[in-house]
DNA sequence: TTGTAAGCGTTATCAC
DNA sequence: GTGATAACGCTTACAA
């Protein structure tokens, strides 16, 4: 039976508010008694207890993130940026995977869940953006949207330019003087932001180089996974004429894409230039490396996490849309001259 | 400003236990008061307080997973089977990153932190078995260990037979016909259990084929990363005679060790032979794909849930060692004949 | 500077 | 079955 508040205060012979101040390192406290409380502290082996402290209070010390998959590459890596980012500002980090489950998010944005167990949300959702807006109750909690913009300004977010970035890649294909150029990770069917926008720099790449989508070359994945990317790309090679080069929405599309054009006989970036997003750093390993867009997951953790702190100290403060910057990395995966 | 059981009760004109009965669904209440009470829930927005509850009850539903680092694909791909499985029960999951940081470890283990949020920790340590040992206070706090034992038997702890899994890897080579088998993850200095026990089953799969172990031949690798990984096999192809093969103690390490083996010109697996253990889903797109020892991550997942879970439940439980299953993928990476 | 006591929002123990 | 009421362990006005 852990040691609580009173029990020091009676060891000590000082009352619990004694005890307190000692404890919240607070204000004034003679040092007798704080010598005193300190060896009562020792001798029961005190600790408070967060869960009470936080009942008082009303702050947990936690955030959570919310990411569709943890072990996805680049989620995993902006996990380790979130948490250290926290850490800095005295927060922890708690981890949600919502599995691609719209309902689990739903959940979470309206706080039907256990959600205030938290001081604030970090979210990188699936939804779309017309189930964004359509939420009726919005959540009172303090929340950042990663990855996402919500085009209402109701929310802070932080993000690349998704369409600018789409458009590098592209024309980084085009410089390198290919034509047929295929895209893997378009959703048609489900309106998300991101793809949506990806797409659009897609085109618009292609366009202002006076080359004219083609809709075969445009292929759906579920699920942003290597597994997808495989399929996807095997499919793009039984066209013809055959892709010269596959823009993935991301890395890890790209890491699936690249081992199935080897599978084909085909050789990458001979046959057929590939570049993802992400840059994850399997990418710099692979055989060849993957041309890659760097999303600076570092500044992104570092800005949701300020933003989110921000709110926690002042909820009416004015939603903010950040940024962040994006980079073009070439590498093997499109440098033909290299191999 | 929530609406509270309190205001629940008043609105409904019903006592808080009434209320209190409802939410929890628990025991006998009439129709009449449900319905009444269900009606103010839904008026009021009535969510309940997950920290007052969890201040009256001791649990707060959680638990925490303690690893390294989240972005090594072993531990993000470990974090969501045990995302997963507690969910399954009824828990939810915070992950602590304790970044090679001893004295943090430290801190989680003997509860001197805000660890009492937690129901249970996961903890996959790095801490040698000299340091758990010592550890004066354990804490009372159910624990499962992962991936490390502790061999004096005070808590749960689930992991594969690491002697057995290096062992079959090694035999593995061997039996390919290779014999100048080099390894890279021996950390001679730092006695952590895992990797003393994969150098011994290294050791004694060479021995056993009348190999004697070459000292020049076992690398160490401070973090089993892909860097550590590249660098060690730098090193080990310098060597006069080169290794035929190399077993990584992680696939993060045998990735950078095959990237190595090609930035030197060589191939793999006709020149070196690469073997890791861990089976990430990376090695199974990489070129050539990666023979590895797979760990059954949903497996110790489980395993590890269901005994927190008991512990939790009845904390005097006697603990208990889980061997998790190991098995050895043969890929390209060990198969001269396929390419 | 230190002590007293009133909650924070639940659940659980009693009676009724 | 339902209603008061006392904790759970802490922080913080308000007093002294």
């Amino acid at each position: 039976m852990p040691a609580t508040l009173r029990d020091v205060a009676e060891y000590a012979q000082v009352s619990m508010r004694t005890v307190s101040n000692v404890v919240s390192g607070y204000t004034h406290v003679s040092e007798r008694m704080r010598a005193r409380v300190v060896q009562a502290i020792e001798e029961l082996d005190y600790r408070p207890n967060p869960v009470a402290r936080t009942l008082r209070t009303g702050r947990t010390g936690m955030l959570a993130l919310v990411v569709p998959e943890i072990d996805v590459p680049y989620f995993s890596a902006l996990a380790r940026d979130v948490i250290n980012a926290a850490a800095e500002v005295g927060y922890r980090v708690m981890i949600d995977q919502t599995g691609h489950d719209h309902e689990r998010e739903r959940e979470l944005l309206t706080g039907n869940d256990r959600t205030m167990l938290f001081d604030g949300i970090l979210f990188s959702p699936l939804v779309t953006k017309a189930e964004l807006l359509e939420m009726e109750t919005p959540t009172r909690m303090p929340l950042v949207l990663l990855g996402e913009h919500d085009f209402d300004g109701r929310y802070d977010h932080v993000a690349i330019d998704n369409v600018r970035a789409a458009y590098d890649a592209v024309a980084h294909l085009i410089s390198i003087g290919r034509t047929r150029i295929a895209a893997i990770g378009a959703q048609p069917l489900e309106p998300y932001a991101t793809p949506q926008q990806r797409t659009e720099g897609y085109e618009s790449a292609l366009r202002e180089a006076g080359i004219e989508p083609v809709a075969d070359y445009a292929r759906p994945a579920a699920h942003y996974s290597r597994a997808d990317g495989y399929t996807a790309a095997q499919g793009l090679l039984t066209l013809d004429p055959r892709p010269d080069a596959i823009f993935c929405f991301s890395d890890l599309l790209a890491m699936g894409a690249m081992r199935a054009v080897f599978d084909a006989g085909l050789t990458v970036p001979d046959d057929v230039a590939i570049i993802g997003i992400d840059d994850i750093e399997e990418g710099r390993y692979s055989r060849p490396s993957l041309s890659t867009v760097s999303l600076d997951t570092t500044f992104i953790a570092e800005q949701a996490i300020a933003r989110v702190a921000a709110r926690i100290e002042t909820p009416v403060l004015r939603p903010e849309q950040v940024v962040a910057p994006h980079a073009l990395r070439v590498r093997e995966s499109t440098s033909p001259s290299a191999r």
